[in-house]
RNA sequence: GCUGGCGUAGCUCAAUGGCAGAGCAGCUGAUUUGUAAUCAGCAGGUUGCGGGUUCGAUUCCCAUCGCCAGCUCCA
């Protein structure tokens, strides 16, 4: 190719086709748009909208558009950022008024006629100083701040389309008309940069793609998560409810939801005794003098309820559980022999949570963590996190969680505020979680000023069926508490050493968790977590006899059964149940009873045809076996 | 906590300043049913709670509680 053609030019001697296709190109490794000059030569691949760096552009340039015509249909506006995310794009405007959901529509057609106008997009290029006085000007204060937090010398660059321009690294599609499909989805506050001390500005939240067909295929997505989200199933299910009378935040089990969580805490308790763990129970509240030793009172305060005045002294509702795992460390002289000492308890934690971030089972002021406390030499903390890491491997997978993502979270070295200890401690502990994740070949992303103010940890975020995040195990290291509390252990030396602290959760808490399963399996349970695994339905009342026969001897099997004798025909019967998402139905009439069989029905398959009774109970009950550890 | 939206029967939703309604669920009765909704009748409400404007408020205003979408924060 000729030094200055076009990168579009260089597509299309590639081909007419791919061409038509291309959103950006990558040449060594550097995105530029179809419409910039090759300047120099390098390793050239075109991209489309299949390639995640190409679809941010195509987002990004529909964010735009819609700031084009934000703009246009409010003038005073000022415009901050617009950048694509996961599945979209969104714009921060400073508007007088904040936009209402029917604005979204008149934003959406003049965004259509921008796009029916086809703006070619094109990139200027100005010098930082002359950018800062252009947006003064224009007094767009948030541009030119974004402009002054550039380095002196830098070139700005600007996008233009049509009458509009914009501050913008680029690249971008090569003209507006290029984005086929979009929808504007939500509105929302959001505070500029993040920071609540600053102004809320008015985000608009939109997606694009390429293809209309691909735009409504989403939209469908999102309507399945709406049919799976763990509130509205809480209530169709009768699994759980909360109540402005007893106080936000708080969950009440209903024995639906409270079957599935008994369930869990059931193989939670199995895999804790079989991998060494003590299991142990500890009060709820405590004396403000031990939050103080364990440095909560001083660290944590904010996220703690207001003290509680029992015979003249106060006494703090527990926010986590550290301390007193500690307490019962501290009941004996513990010997280098003793360790690992591993205590676990489903243990009931209050914490504030300021009222916005509430969020159903995810999001709540008292929840019972799956907690545990390693205390071990600091020889063995390597070997014990490498331990943790396979159960909550092991965790995951049994409840069909095929993949996660692991966040390092590490403190901000620049912030001395926020986290106790010394430096030295600090990156020992953090050395031992990098070395157990190598171990473990597991990648992970780098947190920093994400750790606990006692120390760092990891986060496993759960992939569910929808390919959703969700907050799973944390493990954290910690050498301070063990110092604070003067925990120790005798060597075999005769001399008094330091034990290090792991804290850990491998499920997270049972109310995120039971709430992550309930939209991870859509409210279908397995067999074994079901809360009904089996339901009779019996075709008559004359069949209402054997029906309950059937049913005791399910029961007597161990199994959740449960028999509908309601007066309504069979076709009712079987939609209420498939409806309730039971696993399995034993449709009984006079062929059934009089052959000591059962007709047996799977949910989401339909009818299996006639089985033997014992047949159907055998084979229901090895559907429902409760997965073991091994 | 902040910004915006919302709160009407158990659930989903109507009614825009003038007698608060429907479907489903519930109850009663009929029907005795063979693989995703049998029919009929009955009952169900201090319109979240408190104040105000008005002859009159579900509707307009203020405050409060709660919920929703985000922001911030997090198991």
């Amino acid at each position: 190719m000729p030094k200055g053609a076009k990168v579009m030019e260089a597509a299309e001697k590639l081909g007419r086709k791919l061409a038509k296709r291309a959103i950006c190109a990558r040449i060594d490794g550097e995105l530029v748009g179809l419409a910039q000059s090759l300047d120099k030569g390098g390793e050239f691949e075109l991209l489309d909208f299949e390639a995640e760096p190409a679809r941010a552009i195509y987002r990004h340039t529909a964010a735009h558009i819609m700031a084009q015509a934000v703009t246009r249909l409010y003038p005073a506006v000022k415009l901050a950022i617009g950048p694509a995310i996961e599945d979209g794009f969104y714009y921060d405007f400073d508007v007088p008024k904040p936009f209402s959901p029917e604005d979204l529509g008149q934003i959406e057609k003049e965004m259509a006629k921008i796009i029916q106008a086809n703006y070619p997009i094109e990139s200027a290029i100005m010098d930082r100083d002359h950018a800062i006085a252009h947006f003064q000007r224009e007094k767009e204060t948030y541009k030119a701040e974004l402009v002054e937090d550039l380095p002196p010398d830098a070139k700005v660059t600007f996008f233009r389309q049509g009458e509009f321009m914009d501050l913008c690294a680029g690249p971008h599609l090569v003209s507006t008309g290029r984005v086929k499909a979009f929808k504007l989805l939500s509105l929302a506050g959001a505070y500029w940069r993040g920071d609540e001390r600053r102004p809320m500005l008015q985000r608009i939240y939109g997606t694009a793609f390429d293809k209309k067909s691909d735009l409504d295929a989403y939209l469908q997505r999102l309507e399945e998560q709406k049919r799976r989200d763990h509130r509205r199933l809480g209530r169709e299910l009768d699994l759980f409810s909360t109540h402005e009378e007893g106080g936000a935040g708080l969950v009440y089990w209903h024995p639906k939801g409270a079957m599935v969580r008994q369930l869990v805490e059931e193989f939670w308790r199995n895999v804790h005794n079989q991998n060494g763990y003590g299991l142990v129970y500890s009060p709820h509240i405590a004396k403000v003098d031990l939050w103080k030793t364990s440095g909560h009172w001083q660290w944590y305060k904010d996220d703690m309820y207001s003290p509680i005045k029992i015979d003249e002294a106060e006494y703090l509702l527990k926010p986590m559980n550290c301390p007193f795992h500690i307490l019962i460390y501290q009941t004996q002289t513990r010997s280098y022999r003793d360790l690992p000492l591993r205590y676990a308890e489903l243990g009931t934690v209050y914490r504030y949570e300021r009222s916005g971030a509430l969020h159903g089972l995810l999001r709540v002021r008292g929840f019972t963590q799956d907690d545990a406390h390693i205390f071990c030499r600091p020889e063995q903390l390597e070997d014990e996190l490498v331990r943790v890491l396979e159960l909550a491997d092991f965790m995951a997978k049994s409840f069909d969680y095929e993949s996660y993502d692991v966040i390092l979270s590490v403190r901000d070295v620049e912030d001395t505020e926020h986290y106790i200890g010394d430096d030295e401690v600090w990156e020992q502990a953090e050395g031992a979680l990098v070395n157990a994740l190598k171990r473990k070949e597991l990648d992970y992303e780098l947190g920093i000023g994400e750790a606990q103010f006692y120390g760092p940890k990891i986060d496993i975020i759960l992939r569910d069926a929808l390919g959703r995040g969700w907050q799973g195990p944390t493990i954290q290291v910690d050498f301070n508490l063990p110092e604070r509390f003067g925990l120790g252990f005798v060597g075999p030396d005769g001399s008094v050493q330091r034990p290090v602290m792991i804290h850990r959760t491998v499920l997270g808490s049972m109310e995120r968790f039971v709430g992550g399963l309930i939209e991870h399996y859509g409210g279908a349970f397995p067999p074994w977590l079901a809360p009904v695994q089996v339901v009779v339905l019996p075709i008559a009342d004359r069949h209402h006899e054997y029906a309950e026969k059937v049913g005791d001897e399910l029961r007597q099997a161990g199994l959740r059964a449960e028999v509908d004798v309601r007066n309504e025909k069979i076709g009712f019967k079987i939609r209420w149940h498939e409806m309730q998402k039971v696993p399995f139905m034993l449709i009984v009439g006079d062929r059934e009873a009089e052959t000591e069989a059962v007709s047996l029905r799977a949910r989401g398959e339909g009818d299996q045809g006639s089985v033997p009774l014992g047949k159907a109970m055998e084979d229901i009950s090895a559907a429902a076996k409760m997965p073991r550890f091994s």
